[in-house]
RNA sequence: GGCGCUAUCGUCUAAGGGUUAGGACACCGCCCUCUCAAGGCGGUAAUACGGGUUCGAAUCCCGUUAGCGCUACCA
């Protein structure tokens, strides 16, 4: 016996951007289905028309491609089980709500949101709990035909049996019961047409064979309406996986308001889609031993449900940063230069041109120094226009009043010099220090500030070597005009 | 409020009856060094609380507490 093909769906919605959480759901998703032979689903959930967002299909499928984990059916990439566009199916979802009507399973309910409303508000002022109270249960047949030919609004609500307590198993929860008392007759097909997330998810799961909900955390508690669902329709209930919720770091749910949220944020900040799936990654499942650093490939490879955790997980910025410099280890200059190009096209500087081979020295001079592309123009703007301002801690350190003599005999020695190279830098540098009777460090803090305005970077003659002669003396003859005046003014 | 889920260093986590409770990030110190990083070495730091079961509990059971989620014609 073959065993069945193992189908998993990631089934967003289209709000706006693509959630960190969401792209940590889409991963354990596409992981599971690339280790078993399996298929990924991406199928858009579009049945709450007031939240649409206009784009955000194009934003979600363009940020999933961009993170590598590509699909094997849905929008733009057809499929045997289509359309994977919820609001492209209503007349599936409206068929099977029917059925369920004619075997008495859900029923027509007129209640105008304002008696739902009043009704919620009288059972809460007794302290119990707002569950439909089944006005609509009873209506005859001559009643609800009378209203349906009146155009009267209407919703579809299933019957919940009363007294039974629903029982499933979760791959990472394991055995959950939650008891029916509980469960309100859940709308299945709102007023304007549109299907429910619950109708539609479990409708679209069973045509769509899907094998594996692994879903979030927040879906647990309506698992058992689901459940109920299956069991009416008389369809094989998939096995389920609730993943634990992204936190912030005071433990809350994961949002906006506190950093970046938004996958395309990390995107545009130059994070590697590596670095940024490596770390969602570990956010909730470890391979049991201590390695962290993971290709996609690897955790194809290494990645289980059954070491998936329980716990929420803190979404902490710091260790994607290191994470993240671990793969920025492993990238070429080369590899990164699109990436730094893209920022810099972003950028204040997007109008001035840099050749490819001075970036590239860029990167190779800040790439220890740095957890993310944008982090280069963020601290060494030097490379792009000469300093504004010098640093004024270091510059009282290391900026003495015989400073300016030594530099206009470095200067002097500088311009002797054809085509330089960081070792003729470092060479000139040292034999005026000599010939000058200075300590070689304290010429190069001077330079270092000159040329950049600021007390850290690169090693010197690295900075100096991209710069170039001529912008290298143009800095220093400025920064001893401009350090001389704000001498003056003090 | 009701229901559900969860609970190991600040954070991500390992250990699933016997370990000095391990690793990683962050933090601190030292080394390296022209600065800042990176790198190397070392350090501080945890089983939420209370009861059981057991020779022995972070681990099993019960309770408490806390956090979060759900309780919509949102997903």
């Amino acid at each position: 016996m073959i065993s069945e093909q193992i189908r998993v769906r990631f089934a967003p919605s289209p709000t706006g951007y693509l959630h960190v959480g969401g792209l940590r759901t889409a991963l354990y998703n596409y992981l599971f289905a690339r280790q078993n032979n399996g298929v990924f689903i991406l199928r858009i959930e579009d049945t709450d028309r007031s939240r649409y967002v206009e784009g955000a299909v194009e934003n979600l499928i363009e940020t999933l491609k961009w993170a590598g984990l590509d699909y094997d059916e849905g929008p733009g990439k057809g499929g045997e089980y289509g359309p994977y566009v919820q609001s492209q199916r209503l007349d599936i979802y409206r068929k099977y709500a029917k059925q369920l009507v004619e075997e008495k399973k859900a029923y027509y309910c007129f209640c105008t949101p304002e008696r739902l409303e009043q009704m919620r508000q009288e059972l809460e002022q007794k302290g119990e709990f707002a569950k439909y109270d089944r006005f609509c249960l009873n209506l005859s047949s001559s009643e609800i035909e009378q209203k349906l030919k009146s155009n009267t609004p209407y919703v579809i609500r299933m019957k919940v049996p009363d007294n039974t307590t629903i029982k499933f198993y979760d791959l990472i929860r394991k055995d959950v019961e939650i008891s029916s008392q509980l469960i309100d007759d859940q709308v299945l097909i709102k007023s304007d047409g549109y299907p429910t997330y619950h109708l539609a998810n479990v409708v679209d799961d069973h045509l769509m064979k899907v094998t594996h909900v692994i879903r979030g955390e927040e879906w647990l508690p309506s698992v058992p309406k689901h459940i109920l669902l299956y069991s009416y329709f008389g369809w094989e209930i998939p096995a389920l996986a609730h993943l634990p919720l992204l936190l912030n770091t005071d433990k809350t749910k994961l949002s906006k308001r506190q950093g970046d949220v938004a996958v395309e944020d990390y995107r545009a900040k130059g994070y590697l889609k590596e670095g940024l799936i490596n770390f969602i990654a570990l956010l909730g499942w470890n391979p049991g031993d201590e390695r962290e650093i993971f290709t996609l490939e690897e955790l194809i490879q290494e990645f289980s449900i059954e070491r998936v955790g329980k716990s929420g997980a803190v979404f902490n910025i710091d260790k994607l940063n290191w994470i993240n410099l671990q793969h920025i280890h492993k990238k070429t200059e080369k590899e990164m230069l699109p990436i730094l190009k893209e920022i810099i096209s972003r950028s204040k500087y997007k109008d001035q041109l840099f050749s490819d081979k001075y970036l590239e020295k860029v990167i190779h001079a800040m790439r220890e120094r740095i957890n993310y592309l944008a982090g280069i123009l963020e601290k060494s703007p030097y490379f792009f226009e000469p300093p504004s301002s010098y640093d004024p801690n270091y510059l009282s350190k290391h900026w003495k009043s015989e400073t300016p003599i030594w530099l206009d005999k470095l200067v002097e020695a500088f311009s002797k010099l054809e085509n330089p190279v960081k070792n003729d830098f470092e060479s000139a540098l040292n034999q005026t220090a000599e010939a000058l009777g200075v300590g070689r460090g304290k010429i190069i803090h001077a330079v270092r500030l000159a040329v950049s305005g600021v007390g850290e970077g690169p090693g010197l003659y690295d900075i100096l070597d991209i710069l170039g002669k001529e912008e290298v003396i143009n800095r220093i003859q400025q920064a001893i005009k401009n350090i001389k005046i704000q001498y003056a003014r003090e």
